[in-house]
DNA sequence: GCTTTGCATTTTGCATTCAAATTCGGATGT
DNA sequence: ACATCCGAATTTGAATGCAAAATGCAAAGC
């Protein structure tokens, strides 16, 4: 969806989506913060014509709500909505890795493995940071694979919506040995392009995932008081 | 002091996503028209700032295409798109079966069966247009019994975009037998609250509806020239 | 005859403006 | 002291205004 032509032409109310979504996920804007209009229009120097269509935008995506009349915040994540969007994910990363398995080549696979290799090796040394980016990439790496663009951009979206677990969720060891012992099969099953197993273990993560997740937002939420 | 939703305090961009939304589907917008603005806004008397945000909203969901200073289209769905789109439905659809198998009451159960009986027989007795509103019926079933108000939701936009087929699919007799034949199995599935397989059906019916698509698409787009 | 050029009209993108709703602070009454 | 009410200030929702871009069209050039 980067879809840069030459010259870039692009509208102001969509720069400022790309501009607030990465407020949000960089953690500038806080799950449930106001979203001040007149603040962010001095800051980002637009009327506030553009910068309220790109907050409908953003609403319609679901990363804020607008309160009819008393303007917009950004959205939280409640446990019902982890429960709802996780099973999505696995849904969506179930199809990516079938599909991944059909087209992907021997020099994307090589590729991935490497990643994973890497991501192990970080595992090991509990380097959590560099691990997370490896995980990613890697899960990026099989929807490219998949080649699907419109699920890409699909399992991004929903993806956003639940960067607030970033605040909380905090991998037990035992949780981080699961994922890990998850990505060694999700690997296997990738390099024998057995589809049908690896979208299976893709699902499984996610619903392991889920699980960490909603552990530590219950748990979380039961101590923060508003 | 939350219940102050008894007066339907909508936005009027939200009522104008809805109304536009309406107008593509019902087929007084098609895939392709160009939207004028200011003819909309005399229409619905509302002025250009609601309708435009209404348009950034619609075109963020997929259903029509902002051209940077050259305005708003009805989105066409191309063949590709088709392919992309539909195993997304499949595997939501997929997902949908799994959970309300999980989910569903032997009452449900019981509603979705009478619902099938009576499409196979509009089916036996070819009335295309009692079929295909059962048929959507009972999908719709299934995804109230899965429970996952997300989840519908998500399926819905996607499916939307899709409503372009409708100007085009034919259901050849043998794709018609086929559909049947898939909902036979899916209702055994269900009512056996076999979970994994019902998804499976469902996948493999998406997958059956895409090719037939697919093959309509291709077909007119043979012959009707732009 | 067909394409290109220049200009008027229309349409779009965004800023500004205005009215309605909400919020906040303090005064009032019990 | 506490809750309630009132009004100013803020904030939101929508209409209008205005400049830039695109479109349509007629005349000029090849």
């Amino acid at each position: 969806m980067a879809g840069n032509d030459v010259i870039s032409r692009r509208s102001l109310h969509g720069e400022l989506v790309d501009l607030l979504h990465d407020m949000v996920l960089d953690g500038e804007l806080r799950p449930g913060d106001k979203i001040n209009e007149q603040a962010l229009c001095v800051r980002f120097g637009v009327s506030r014509t553009p910068l309220r269509e790109a907050l409908k935008v953003l609403a319609s995506g679901g990363l804020v709500i607008l309160a009819p009349n008393r303007g917009a915040r950004v959205a939280r994540i409640s446990p019902q909505e982890i429960d709802q969007l996780f099973p999505i994910m696995g849904a969506l990363e179930s199809l990516a890795g079938e599909l991944a398995c059909q087209n992907i080549s021997n020099a994307d696979i090589a590729r991935i493995r490497k990643l994973h290799d890497q991501m192990v090796h970080h595992y090991e040394k509990k380097e959590s940071a560099p691990y997370l980016k490896l995980n990613r990439q890697i899960h990026e790496a099989i929807f490219d694979a998949a080649n699907n663009a419109e699920l890409t951009q699909l399992y991004h979206t929903i993806m956003v919506r639940t960067h607030a677990v970033r605040f909380t969720a905090k991998k037990s060891p035992a949780r981080w040995h699961e994922a890990v012992e998850d990505h060694v099969k999700i690997m296997d099953a990738l390099e024998k392009r057995d589809g049908t197993r690896l979208g299976v273990l893709l699902k499984d993560h996610l619903r392991h995932k889920a699980s960490m997740v909603h552990e530590s937002l219950t748990e979380m939420s039961a101590e923060a008081a508003e």
